[in-house]
DNA sequence: GTGATATGGTACGATTTCGTACTTTCTATA
DNA sequence: TATAGAAAGTACGAAATCGTACCATATCAC
């Protein structure tokens, strides 16, 4: 097999930024006012790893900086989706915690975008989507992975990463 | 064969924006001081698809609300990489035109990448990238025409879409 | 043609994102 | 233990994103 140009790599990842961006508009439009995708894929997150997670390892784990994480976090607080709690065993950092009414929305949330799967589900071939699904977590892996090593240039305060 | 179940689907997109995350910061690093990656994007699409294209349109291909892309030419015309005119059929909107340091800009972005792309190579079997590529085109083009269609949820003045 | 409506673009303010600098706490090495 | 360095979080300011309101121009109905 002949190696691919370049600008066939690119043109993945440029399908990957539009698909990004529109399906980022679309659970956007289901999120109740004043919550964006960062605030539920948060919330996601804590549901699905488990709560009582440091802000540090949430900054890891989506590639943000920490002081975006820290502004994240607060307007979460503010919504009283999270609390946030010292962590007893290190006193620098701090746990966040999911309230009940922040497992609520998270969940009315996914409810409410059922019907855009469902869509989804009637125009596109869905078997197309799970056959693609794995070069794509493994992509996620490697890319991730690949961050951590040398030749990436590290920038500011954002470093350091691991598996969302 | 089976029904996915939602969460599958959200899988999908859930990897995709964490590419796109890391994709995109990995771009940034390749940029000079000052752009970040919708900068490059804008030169990128008006070299594949021709300059001399109005602000309105971009910000559809994009999917951003125009405002956006206002801002987003002003800073490439602060850097000297597009020219704004009057579109002569139209005396509401503007043509954006790529100068000489635009597209050499967006040259040396890509020289400058392709070691990126090579460690993509030598880490990662790039014959999946080229499988999945087709199913990212289509679900692409299938979001960004659902997108036009009914059941969206129309989101203030960001509507309206053509394919970027 | 004239008026109503739609469209392209900008002004403006609110929110988000992020880099830098700093404080506090932990860890490692002597 | 003492102390230097690393790590977690925040304060702050700059830039980006975006919604609302508005102006200028174009299009449509009559």
């Amino acid at each position: 097999m002949p190696k691919p140009a370049p600008a066939t790599y690119f043109e993945v990842f440029n399908e990957i930024a539009i698909i990004e961006q529109l399906s980022r508009t679309l659970l956007e439009a289901r999120l109740p006012d004043g919550l964006i995708a960062p605030h539920f894929t948060v919330l996601n997150h804590l549901i699905r790893l488990g709560d009582g997670r440091a802000l540090i390892d949430m900054a890891r784990a989506f590639q943000v900086p920490k002081t975006s994480m820290t502004h994240t976090i607060k307007v979460l607080v503010a919504h009283e989706l999270v609390e946030v709690r010292p962590n007893p065993e290190d006193g620098r950092s701090k746990l966040v915690w999911l309230t009940d009414k922040g497992r609520a929305v998270r969940h009315q949330a996914i409810a409410d975008l059922a019907p855009d799967f469902e869509r989804l589900a009637r125009g596109f071939d869905t078997a197309r989507l799970l056959e693609a699904l794995p070069v794509l977590r493994d992509l996620r892996i490697y890319l991730d992975e690949d961050r951590n090593s040398a030749e990436w240039p590290q920038s500011g305060t954002s470093n350091a990463a691991s598996a969302r």
